[in-house]
DNA sequence: ACCTGAACACCGTTCAAGT
DNA sequence: ACCTGAACACCGTTCAAGT
């Protein structure tokens, strides 16, 4: 017996929320943090934006979904015993797994405490410092240091990359005001020599921590 | 003689920059920054979007004259000898300052390079640890840590208000992951007490610097 | 010189309908 | 159950037109 309604049934997309995530970070790879909408996801996916209502509730929801996915990809944190060396190395494999994901830095600046795997990432930072008998607010003080300076410079780096130009601001920008003690932070923020200057941060700040 | 072309004569509606700017801090202050538009300041000034044109380049401009505006407005730092509380004075007044406007603290957290009015006191925070002694990329450190420390606590409050609840995800986001560590963090987050965890947080922020 | 109006390409989302 | 289509309220911006 042939199941004449075989041919005529109307097929589902075959969508489900890890399509949706993965074509969500394709989207992110491709077009910037800032170009991950409901309309953009579906259009990569070929559905109508609707479609993707039943598996989130909402863009936010979305958003959501694709940040935790990269998060979650990017570096752990590892202990081998020596605290400057092992924050450092985090720091950068961490800059170097977010670099392809253009403004999820800026995202996660403000939006870290909403997302489970930056919460981990954390958690691992403080868990290194107490291994060393760093603990309370000065853990979590150091700790946030070396965390939000990734994304600072992730997203500096970006805005840099973006303009194609080196930022004036920070130099002269109209003002007439020197600003002689922000010449320290120029140089690391106008130039293109991003590695060397990420290094040469990224060493002051675990010394000190 | 009456001019008879005086009472036919088109009227300007009168705008100009700093009448933009300061209906676009009243926008801000009322719906948000993320409810600022070329439209939103566009309708409360009663004219059509267009007409904002002639005085600004883009929306990004409209912006960052409203951003510099709020920031020029805030806390200024000042000397009094003693590093400790002059750091902690001026981030008690700049909080103050920036609550009145929500999600500036958010978006100044990945644009302050670009805002003359930030830098200006990024400058003069760096100046203050220079009275003591402290210069180069430590000084930059730890006055950044104070600087972002203002601006997160904002931005977390901020969203802990417009959520009405208690952050789930800084105690047990479902995961199953305990994160003890974390819990040391989670109780400056999701409580209604803001101003004792303000409080807490940054002595012991300014203590270490 | 200064502002309007229509138009276009986006965005999120609701609701009714289609298979 | 799963997806589409039309519609609505937004957003930025271009370009031609009005006074």
């Amino acid at each position: 017996m042939v199941d004449i309604h075989a041919y005529t049934r109307w097929m589902p997309a075959g969508l489900d929320l890890s399509v949706i995530t993965r074509t969500g970070v394709d989207v992110v790879a491709s077009h910037g943090w800032d170009g991950l909408s409901t309309r953009s996801v579906a259009t990569a996916l070929g559905v109508t934006p609707m479609a993707l209502y039943r598996y989130v509730a909402d863009a936010a929801e979305l958003r959501d979904a694709v940040l935790e996915s990269i998060v979650a990809a990017s570096a752990a944190v590892r202990s081998t015993g020596d605290l400057a060396s092992d924050l450092a190395d985090w720091a950068r494999r961490f800059r170097r797994d977010l670099e392809p994901h253009p403004g999820v830095a800026a995202h996660l600046l403000i939006a870290w405490f909403d997302c489970p795997a930056a919460l981990d990432r954390v958690e691992s930072l403080l868990a290194l410092a107490a291994e060393h008998g760093i603990e309370g607010f000065e853990a979590v003080a150091r700790t946030n240091a070396v965390f939000t300076y990734v994304l600072m410079r992730c997203e500096a780096e970006r805005v840099i990359r973006a303009a194609g130009v080196v930022r004036r601001s920070l130099r002269d920008d109209g003002t007439g005001r020197p600003r002689r003690h922000l010449r320290i932070l120029a140089s690391h923020y106008t130039t293109a020599r991003f590695d060397a200057h990420f290094e040469f941060g990224l060493r002051a700040l675990v010394a000190a921590a």
